[in-house]
DNA sequence: ACGGATTTGTTCGTATGTATA
DNA sequence: CTATACATACGAACAAATCCG
């Protein structure tokens, strides 16, 4: 019964900021006022200010320049890049398009090679296999193979929902990251038939290890898209 | 003739921890001690240990929890991910192995019509275009595609290294991020025989457009990866 | 179930350093 | 040189999350 606790400040701050820049109050490539005066403005200290314009800058919303000033960015910046963790079910949504899938197997198997490796299985463990097919706008997109150690699922574990991320969630397993591999191949036997491609096709593969919060692996997919009906934009920043 | 400025103390407490952690005084999974504890331990304010920890914290070195305390991150996590912006020559280094390049063209032309979109080009303005096999080891592993428009260049401009970033760099053009697109192709006629491929063996392709700090775009790429011969990495993140 | 102790998160005030015009 | 802007740093207080007796 803990009802709503006050947003942070620093939150709201970021609201504010970004709602001016939404209606044209800053516009890209304006400067914002110093950042005293802003803080003022806005009713809260400097300190409190800054955490929220690095939180922007952080995302590419504002620049900041040492003794210059600080500046809305004017690149609206490429949303939704690779670096950013999500399930297919929204990587179709975003595309305003409508998800489908159509299972092509479940059940529980002996692992791989790979996956005793990438999952860290105990001997003789098995893992929970899920073969798919996710369709966007009844257009097959990409071939979902995914795998869960048996330890981490309850024995009466199913598949009711299209995402597996959130079939996870419900399981008490939430997924907080991903190491990826691209990678691509000109053409399989199985998979380029069931996705309808032909040789002058390539499949795009994501190899893709996720980890809970506590950092254990808890999901090994592997990813076949077709590469006509995809591309992953990354933004890529000078360290 | 200001000489050196002090360096930041909470680049030094950064320095300190990191230290703690590569010579296994604070180990994998470790609980680090409270800030409290830990700021007077190495004699700063929490507030600056907190900076550094924040900035461990993006980098994936920690891990903190409210409430709980904070932690040394157990997996080293891949590092050199594609998210984060390298020349081809740095990508060869990193490997180590050693870069090569056949220059096969260099020189002014009129541009496509992609380039005038990306490169934000006035009309009638050429781009210097550079057409390279860059090689590790002696091996091919990648055809580029360098345009930069012809109104950042000095006439005189010429390539004189390997690393276009470098060049750039010298003519005082300082690349700060990309936009890049990541696709795939099945053969290429003129490209696939360059990089000595077989059907079998698909290209990686990255598209770039690199942004100066200005956010200008001063150069588009366009690069053709054997897939054989490499991977890209990615760290996703849950948001 | 409750309360207190511990730990990280947020916020303010203030002072000083460094970069730029 | 000076004024302005952002960067760093300290101290203090309270909030929120978690843990444990």
């Amino acid at each position: 019964m803990k009802s709503h606790y006050q947003k942070p400040r620093y939150l709201i701050v970021i609201e504010q900021i970004r709602e001016k820049i939404n209606n044209g109050e800053l516009e890209p490539g304006e400067q914002l006022p110093s950042e005293t005066a802003l803080a003022k403005a806005l009713g809260v200290s400097r300190n409190t200010l800054r955490e929220a314009l690095r939180i922007l800058e952080e995302e590419n919303i504002v620049i900041r320049k040492h003794g210059i000033g600080t500046f809305v960015n004017r690149v609206p910046v490429f949303q939704g890049g690779i670096e950013e963790l999500f399930s297919i079910t929204e990587l179709i949504e975003r595309e305003g398009k409508i998800p489908g899938t159509e299972i092509l197997f479940t059940g529980y198997v002996e692992p791989h090679r790979d996956d005793v490796e990438e999952l860290e299985l105990e001997e003789d463990e098995q893992v929970f296999l899920v073969k798919r097919v996710r369709t966007a706008d009844e257009v097959p997109l990409v071939y979902c193979i995914d795998k869960v150690p048996d330890s981490i699922l309850h024995k009466r574990y199913k598949l009711r929902e299209e995402s597996i991320f959130n079939s996870l969630r419900d399981a008490g397993i939430v997924i907080n990251h991903a190491e990826s591999k691209i990678n691509t191949i000109a053409y399989h036997d199985e998979i380029s038939k069931i996705m309808n491609c032909d040789q002058h096709t390539p499949l795009l593969v994501l190899r893709q290890v996720h980890f809970d919060e506590l950092n254990r692996p808890v999901l090994y997919s592997i990813n076949y898209f077709r590469s006509d009906q995809i591309t992953f934009n990354v933004l890529r920043k000078r360290i």
